[in-house]
DNA sequence: GCAGAATGCTTTAGGCCTCATCTATTTAGG
DNA sequence: CCTAAATAGATGAGGCCTAAAGCATTCTGC
């Protein structure tokens, strides 16, 4: 699929840059996973919790009024039965909890003081590990490379109907 | 009234006071998860199948001669369990096929005559959707992110103990 | 008002994925 | 040799995720 295309002619040029785009992607998937695995196995082994549930938690502290189930699907980008699942179980164990909303259709979630006091201590740990994991760019990798995913960011945005 | 859609996903509502390494690493993340939200969804219409599957044909269309099960695993970055189920599920649709390996632990694993068929029509497709997405980067930019990337990669790899 | 559409949430079936554990085979050290 | 460690793959439990279907409530247009 990936194989070398020799540029000697308009078509052949095109299919390169087809494969430069190809290519980008499967490189920016690579990256993501990268990063991924090494916050969730830390995740895992150090406060035995997982990437969905820490971002679940994430979006709740900074609202401290709490978020209907649809927003924070929306936030998290993941479908609300997904939603309802993690709640469950965060409830369970106290570290979030349900409430009435005025609207009688939605159901308000936020953390209690004892999700607080976890989510902290996990917030500080994760950014310490991507600050660390990060650290081999410069500022000006960080900085060129924040600015560029802002625009991939918007093109794959307006791409989505 | 056509209203801009509300933009609040993850990496958008990151307080002004979260670290650039963060913000780095949630924006890489949404978007990765934009346009991999894309191709499955495509994926799933247009051939009934999914990323996993797609990957993993992938990668023994680049080998003709097939693939052990710990190759696969390793460039998928994905765990020999799953690989085998993903494989199984493959098997029964005819469109891979297991044969043995001079190594009697290992089984070498490859696409089938229709596998290929199969696997060729919807890179065609796959390489299409990837080019339109990413179409409103400039060749510039498309270059940079690229580089970029590459160095990200390696960084992220190095910090992998 | 009120019927029908839209919205908020939950449930279910099924695929992906990990870790831990198991069996079979190969390799290495004595 | 021959046993212990390493390696290849399969299996099972459990969490994440989606799409589709269902129930309750709210909104909308007549």
């Amino acid at each position: 699929m990936l194989q070398a295309v020799p540029r000697h002619d308009r078509e052949s040029a095109a299919r390169a840059d087809d494969h430069r785009a190809l290519r980008l992607w499967l490189r920016l998937l690579t990256c993501s996973q990268l990063i991924e695995r090494h916050v969730r196995s830390r995740l895992r082994s150090r406060f035995a919790t997982t990437l969905p549930r820490f971002d679940l938690m994430a979006q709740l502290e900074r609202h401290p009024a709490g978020l209907k189930m649809n927003e924070l699907s929306r936030r998290l980008m993941v479908t609300g039965g997904n939603v309802t699942g993690i709640v469950d179980q965060l409830v369970r164990e106290g570290l979030v909890e349900r409430s009435a909303d005025a609207d009688r259709r939605a159901v308000r979630v936020r953390l209690t003081r004892l999700g607080e006091r976890a989510f902290g201590e996990m917030a500080r740990a994760h950014e310490q590990w991507i600050v660390e994991l990060l650290a081999g760019l410069t500022r000006r990798e960080h900085v060129d490379l924040f600015k560029l995913l802002a625009r991939l960011k918007q093109v794959a945005q307006r791409g989505e109907s």
